[in-house]
DNA sequence: ATACATATTTACGTTTACGTAAACATACAT
DNA sequence: ATGTATGTTTACGTAAACGTAAATATGTAT
């Protein structure tokens, strides 16, 4: 049952949102290699996951190298010695700790967030005298 | 109870673990505007505030042009007129999306990491026969 | 067959975020 | 006074991540 879905590159650069020198890019960057029918790119679904998952990562700020470290861990999650094993957990371990760092600085950018909304909001409370304040019940 | 506390610029190099040379890019960039003894720049506490700023929005992937204007959202709450104010919820409200998406892929990559080491475990406990399980009591 | 859209390669250009080096000023210790 | 460390400006260099343009090929509709 190998699926045969397969995409072009404008197809890929319209879902995502991209333009194709974006995609073309990342293949030269050895982070994709679609298959060819004579010169044009077809890409199968494990492309298009490998898309995905470069967007995401760059989404969090992510170089194209070390997106293409996340991926290379999907692959060479059986392939790999004992010792490359065992170099994956700790690179999985130090990815997981980037992670934690950016949940914290998410959780403050929050807060600092809510507080600049919550001081705007009441600075226009005072300039409407007391009109439409919070829409309380 | 004006608070005097400042820095040299070294000590706020030293500190967060970058380079001078960055902190006066920041700077040039408008991010920052310490004070001057002669030639010398004295940073302030709420100079230190702005740099730890600048630098969670970098962790988060967020350019100096975003830090920039996440820093103005800070400074412009009391100030600015009242279309202003509206505006700044506005981009409030856009930052918060942001984040939020990054949260949604911390947790998506999370997760992936978690399954990369799941494979990557059972592997290891393959070719060690069936020696040095998970450390169960 | 011809037009037209889509794809490809090649190559130079651009922006961001600094690095690095040179040349000079300032301050403090000895 | 003379190092030595620290700081400053100025300016050119660089890596990453594409943008953009030109010239060419391929496929498809009519």
């Amino acid at each position: 049952m190998t699926d045969e879905t397969t995409y072009s590159i404008s197809d890929l650069s319209q879902e995502f949102d991209i333009t194709t020198r974006s995609i073309r890019f990342y293949e030269d960057q050895g982070l994709l290699s679609p298959q060819r029918r004579g010169q044009t790119r077809i890409y199968s679904r494990q492309d298009r996951v490998r898309l995905k998952l470069i967007l995401r990562g760059k989404r969090l700020g992510f170089s194209l190298n070390e997106c293409r470290e996340l991926l290379e861990l999907y692959d060479h999650t059986t392939s790999g010695s004992e010792m490359q094993l065992q170099l994956l957990l700790t690179r999985i371990t130090e990815r997981r700790a980037v992670l934690e760092q950016q949940l914290k600085d998410i959780e403050l950018m929050q807060r600092e967030l809510d507080s600049v909304e919550q001081r705007c909001r009441e600075e226009l409370q005072e300039r409407h005298g007391q009109a439409t304040k919070d829409s309380v019940a």
